[in-house]
DNA sequence: AACCGTTAACTGGTATACCAGATCACATAT
DNA sequence: ATATGTGATCTGGTATACCAGTTAACGGTT
């Protein structure tokens, strides 16, 4: 979509990866001479990547005072989980119609990944699969647009997603609403996928509680900015 | 969101209007140096700006070879209305659930100068009007999040959209239409009004035949590009 | 007359230099 | 000791110069 330069492009990826896996947090600094030296190439093609990822609200610049990876408010986390439930509904709704039996076999198969997984406790390994199964409903519902839509959404809260799995007992009922929603899409029954996969985004009642609780320091933005 | 520097924003903001509302058309170049001398500014604003639009799908970069005001395949554009359909169903369905009584008045309002404006066939005055109706929507659903990726959306369809109007009849049917969702939202009927605009906004069928139809040449890109 | 290759002009991509606002530390006054 | 004001410095914003790929025109050849 955004194509610049070759070199912003591969800033945009790499930093858009250390974002999303959390290896920069939301509030850290993104100083566009460090970065340009740090990646060996000059302040412009920088600021591009910056500008791209401040346009996917992935980093926030404010004039004359610096790029951070972009912290949200309760009030915005609350909104995008929700329009977030949605999206992925609206796949897994569209995927119970159009998704080919092929494309169904090999969900089933990330799901039994998903659930070999649970038992080791690895909550990375964890969570990849578990992207892969969202990707693969992604992919599902053959509206390529949609597709790139939810992704960029998913990536935003990607860093506060992440905290999820580390509530206690998440994983496993995690694993057993990915399995009605299999069954949802596999029989074709649209209503029922979208709605389940409704449920299982949505962050809300006890679950909000239970987020907020465990978000590190800073990736909240104070009442008062 | 995307806050670049004073110079790149105002430019952002022109060309944006110029696109949605038709001045620069799908298919029309955007040359940095014509750009930056227009508009009495060095080529960095220009290419931010042309970045920012670029993010938003608004204008399609190719490396080397500038850049054009975005035009979509026929694929693409069934799959943004039929996100654009869901995206403004979610909307009335919460406002169904959220929007306060006096923000109701304000809508009934508004379906009115849409209605008084129907007689006169002034397309671009009931075009106004239109968006007026449905941006108070947007707002009502209390999710700012939503109206934002909403409008962005819209944005992006607004050169297409633009051509429904022209069809014969269309203009008539449309009101009442809005007049059935203004309903379900007074009444707090969330399903209904979801449901209604989904179909309200949806282009399928004949509707979409006849919109293909009217779509000047260069606005779709050729099959092969 | 049609085809092909060379080349010149055009347009973006990148680097760098310069300007201006914001921040922070230090000094001074209360 | 605290508060405030001033200036050095840091960081982005803007302009410009230079480089490289793409395109298209022109001329020569067949």
């Amino acid at each position: 979509m955004a194509q610049n330069g070759k070199l912003a492009n591969d800033l945009v990826q790499k930093l858009e990866r250390d974002i999303v896996t959390g290896v920069l947090k939301p509030g850290d600094k993104l100083d566009e001479r460090s970065l340009s030296e740090r990646f060996g190439v000059s302040r412009t093609p920088v600021r591009e990547a910056l500008q791209t990822l401040a346009g996917s609200g992935l980093v926030a610049t404010m004039p004359r005072r610096g790029t951070i990876v972009a912290s949200i408010t309760v009030g915005e986390l609350i909104e995008m989980f929700e329009v977030m439930a949605e999206l992925e509904a609206m796949c897994a709704r569209l995927a119970a119609r159009r998704m080919p039996r092929a494309d169904i076999e090999n969900l089933i198969a990330l799901a039994g990944e998903c659930d070999a997984l649970q038992e080791h406790s690895d909550a990375d390994a964890y969570y990849e699969a578990n992207v892969s199964f969202h990707e693969a409903i992604y992919a599902g519902c053959r509206n390529s647009f949609l597709e790139r839509q939810t992704k960029t959404v998913r990536n935003r809260l990607a860093p506060y997603r992440r905290l999820q799995l580390h509530r206690p007992g998440r994983v496993k009922t995690s694993n057993s609403e990915h399995e009605d929603i299999l069954n949802a899409i596999s029989t074709g029954d649209a209503d029922t996928a979208g709605r389940l996969m409704r449920q299982h985004v949505a962050v809300q009642g006890e679950a909000l509680n239970d987020l907020l609780a465990i978000v590190p320091r800073g990736y909240l933005e104070p009442l008062a900015g």
